[in-house]
DNA sequence: GCATCTGTCTACCATATGGTAGACAGGCTC
DNA sequence: GAGCCTGTCTACCATATGGTAGACAGATGC
């Protein structure tokens, strides 16, 4: 009853990869069983229903994401710009790792409002303290002056859309393939230190 | 057969919203009828199949962003800050009057690769045009130096972001009325001039 | 007046989906 | 070794979905 069961989080990685990577509604039960290699029924066992199991799956994502952030930014210096671009990284790495982990917040974020609200509680500490930072850092010169919330939107709608559209980005010419990610984050890194310099 | 059927067209109009926002996989013909208040074969009369109705829906869709940033670039200076800022602004517009827009455009990348092919095909000679522009304005020195590629991925990135995830940028306080989003669009354009200025 | 075409509808159908009921095999307790 | 718990399975079921067949009403053409 525990997360200890090996099957238990096969079926977790699963359900995360196909709900960020197609949308909750367009994945079946069934075809997360096939791909775990398991009858339904198994999965059915270990989550009673479809609800609880995106819900599981959220949780278990909001902590993976948040472990990864919070180690990137005690692992920094204090300067803001080097803070940021440790998160970012963090999160680029997260996102090559696991190619659906941001897609599945935008995925969940469009599901029901009960949903959406799980999912903005989910994230409400790590939201919090960010944009605490980040107008404490404009308060004292460090970053561009700005609304801080909204720069935090902003940041999170640019990493979220590189690290979660690399099909739409085919269409301005990005290959998808290691080298081109790298350079990737390479630009995005400098267009964020542009954009957010004091 | 032509396309001026008013019924038709509700069809469209209502399939491109439902698709933007909910999914092209999550979104069943009978939810589409029924918001246009129509029977499920009077659509299937129209669009032979679903993927033709998403197909058509992707051709509208297309058309209808390039025509205004089309429009939004013959109107403006030579500056390619201020073209820049034309275009984003004619782009949050069309996804004010009509939010599924870009959403559209990333869930239709998510469905095959027939069919994120047509995508790219549709999309390719705008994005040329941009790629191009931005390489020339670069080597003339108006835009910040670097791979117009990248940055044209990045601006896209963030403009669709912003425009297509309001729930999810409610997490981080967004209040989704009016005057927040004008906010958000302003943050955004200076965001950009910061991060594109030589 | 009558045939044809156009647009919409009702009646179905095969399949897929989320979920229930319950069988069964293996291990644990006593 | 009898009973129970755990984890997995097969067999169903009600509903929803994409799609087919064909009826019907009104306009058009001759």
């Amino acid at each position: 009853m525990t997360g200890k069961s090996p099957t238990r989080q096969r079926i977790l990685d699963a359900a995360t990869d196909q709900f960020g990577m197609r949308g909750v509604e367009a994945v079946s039960l069934d075809a997360i069983a096939a791909e775990v290699g398991v009858a339904k029924q198994t999965l059915l066992y270990w989550f009673p229903s479809k609800d609880d199991l995106v819900q599981a799956v959220l949780e278990a994502a909001v902590l993976e994401l948040s472990l990864g952030v919070e180690a990137a930014i005690r692992a920094t210096t204090d300067d803001p710009l080097d803070r940021i671009e440790a998160v970012v990284k963090a999160v680029f790495r997260q996102a090559v790792r696991r190619p659906a982990l941001l897609g599945l917040v935008r995925e969940l974020s469009r599901l029901s409002p009960v949903s959406s609200d799980r999912l903005q509680a989910a994230f409400e500490p790590l939201v919090g303290r960010a944009v605490g930072y980040l107008g404490r850092e404009m308060q004292a010169g460090r970053l561009r002056s700005a609304d801080p919330r909204m720069i935090a939107a902003l940041c999170y709608a640019t990493v979220t859309g590189i690290a979660t559209e690399p099909q739409a980005l085919r269409s301005v010419g990005w290959r998808a393939d290691a080298a081109d990610l790298r350079r990737l984050r390479t630009e995005l890194l400098a267009f964020l230190r542009a954009a957010l310099r004091p």
